[in-house]
DNA sequence: ATCGAGGTCTTGGTGTGCCATAATATTTGT
DNA sequence: ACAAATATTATGGCACACCAAGACCTCGAT
């Protein structure tokens, strides 16, 4: 029962990081109507792909009801993960790409690089922890740890903490953000929240650097925060 | 009539440029059967292929006659050379990856990477000519030079040049060289010159470093010179 | 100069991976 | 219990490879 290592195609590999991803967000299986909006497939297409990966022992499909990776599959999705953020890591930093454009090349580059090439850039980049968006890169032998994080759109009034992370996909926002030189790693306050689902004043930096913005829709769900206080917090939004 | 951009697969960039090199080493059109054997791939693979690729303006296939580049189809061929040589450089000089292993690793990345990594990778390196294989690198613009060069098996005894390049395509043979501490760059000088087809006593490097060797067989056919008195020479070996 | 023989090349039929669309099946909410 | 939402199967297409069969070319012997 040794890791097979055939069949892993840029498709195989994705279909692995996008069930990886939505398995993470929620407890239940995937279904696959989720899968097919986030890889942007027909779920026709999608459905017949299940079964080849379940078929090559990635995932468990078990038709109608969703969908959840196996061990194995986990590996695969988190080798690749790696991947990704190691380069977006790389391009940024030794190459000076702009933050807002590494997703898109790291996205393709993820699915060929050979893990001496993996070995190589991690080392060059001193095995970091953590890729340019905030998001945590897993361990050459696959362990990530996620930490505890809150979108700001949950934050209440009075709130500080670390801003972390942001999704690494949309390139709008994260121009947005880096024009108005706001990245993880900056310290957050929140100053003020403006009722009926409107957007947050928010405090960024420290001392001189310190600067305020509104934050809402989008923005104010994909940016993540690490609260000073970390007081538990139920699922619904104030 | 502007360049078409649709269908560059891996496939098609590979059959370019393998066209091209083949193309560059003599002046009839290439032969389907050369083709086939370059890209490890059986004959009637590559005649299906070539006739795409002839639909797709990238060449021109005389049926049973032979095949040439397009100008278009050379520009590919360009654009891959370009990307796979500046990849190779990159990787052996940034991320110290041995040299005979950058080869293989270019050979998949020379298609993915996008025109904004190349032009980063290139200013980073400062717009390098010569690979480290001392092969040349094309332009920006896809202006290629090649220089003069002798294979070392066309060499006469009292020879003097500049050992500028060394075929790629084979680790086994860069690892021998890289282990006797020869590199392009190395002067060289042909101390003997063995009969029936023997080896050449080749001394490298000057003053202290300087050390003989014995070149034959395949390597004498790989490794290329430029020589001190470019007087002109014949096709047959001595 | 003609006629094979043998190498070279192309064609045709298949298979695999991955996608799409359309028709069908299953689950779920009311 | 049935419409709506969700998922699956069936069928087809495209890119790209393989093998086997047949077409074409060349060259040497007559």
């Amino acid at each position: 029962m040794a890791t097979r290592e055939i069949a892993r195609s840029p498709a195989v590999e994705d279909y692995c990081k996008a069930i990886f991803t939505l398995e993470s967000r929620a407890e239940e299986p995937v279904a696959t109507n989720r899968l097919a909006e986030r890889l942007a497939l027909t779920p026709g297409s999608v459905s017949a792909m299940l079964k080849r990966l379940d078929e090559l022992g990635l995932i468990e499909h078990h038709p109608y009801r969703g969908v959840r990776l196996t061990r194995e599959g986990r590996m695969v999705a988190l080798e690749v993960i790696r991947h990704h953020r190691l380069l977006e890591l790389f391009l940024s930093e030794s190459l000076q790409m702009p933050w807002d454009r590494v997703h898109a090349e790291a996205e393709v580059l993820e699915h060929v690089i050979s893990e001496e090439l993996e070995q190589l850039i991690a080392t060059k980049l001193g095995d970091p922890t953590i890729d340019p968006h905030g998001d945590p890169i897993p361990s050459a032998e696959l362990e990530l740890n996620e930490l505890e994080t809150l979108p700001v759109e949950r934050l209440k009034e009075g709130d500080t903490g670390l801003f972390v992370r942001v999704s690494d996909a949309d390139p709008e926002m994260l121009r947005y953000l880096s024009e108005r030189g706001i990245a993880p790693g900056d310290r957050l306050h929140v100053r003020e929240r403006q009722p009926f689902g409107g957007p947050l004043l928010v405090a960024f930096g420290e001392g001189e650097d310190r600067r305020e913005h509104a934050i809402g829709g989008r923005l104010a769900a994909a940016m993540r925060v690490q609260l000073d206080s970390p007081e538990p917090r139920r699922r619904a939004p104030a």
